[in-house]
DNA sequence: TGTAGTATGTACTACTTAGTACACATTGTC
DNA sequence: GACAATGTGTACTAAGTAGTACATACTACA
């Protein structure tokens, strides 16, 4: 088992602790919903990643992207997950297509359909 | 449980067998690699659809799409999860945006991003 | 020195996933 | 009328998911 997700969340929470003691894993587990024990076998990597819903409030504690947070611990948000389901053959070409090219060119891409040039 | 999945694979396979008998609910079972009762419920919604694996398996008996397959069953290709999980800022921002636009401006783009314009 | 807060260890559990194994009743066919 | 093939009902299960609950051990500080 990879621990990169325990092992980013762990870093992340210890950086912002050195400014607010709030940061305890104690605290934060009580503000996303889960027990301390529980959290702090996350971050050790000795349990695998939660439920998407904790992720997402621990990123919201810990000012991450969510998005990225879920990629760290083997998943893709629902959301998208559904999106793509609605266009299962569009999206799928699609994601194949790009997932070659380089980020500057997804990028690029990114920009232009959110400039409205579509 | 929506029998989306069930239902599509029942008419599909029902289709296929008027051609040829080899599309019993039997033999597509054991040509896919499951017990054939348990394809039996699978098309009749009882139980949940199968893995991913033997979604995959199924659509090319069945000469269907599998991502459309696995969209019915609720589920997205793994390939995509993880050229997502990649690059999640990038691919979840272009997916939100592009999660409210018409098929024809995906269709467009697909088209565009094909034939190498990016 | 006691007590408040902290991290971690141990044990357990309810639920879900992804099926198998086998028996049974029906239908076609030789 | 036997035999083969078919679809389905019933019972079971091994492994994974997503945690809880409580006990223990360490640290700071008043």
């Amino acid at each position: 088992m990879s621990r990169a997700f325990g092992d980013y969340v762990r870093k992340r929470r210890e950086a912002l602790r050195e400014e607010d003691d709030a940061f305890s894993v104690r605290q934060v587990a009580q503000r996303i919903g889960v027990e301390p024990s529980f959290l702090s076998k996350v971050e050790r990597g000795e349990t695998a990643p939660p439920s998407e819903a904790k992720i997402v409030a621990l990123a919201e504690e810990l000012n991450e992207d969510p998005d990225v947070l879920l990629a760290l611990a083997g998943k893709v948000s629902s959301d998208l997950q559904e999106a793509i389901r609605k266009r299962p053959e569009l999206f799928a070409t699609l994601i194949r297509e790009m997932k070659g090219m380089p980020d500057h060119a997804v990028l690029r891409l990114v920009r232009e359909v959110r400039d409205g040039k579509w």
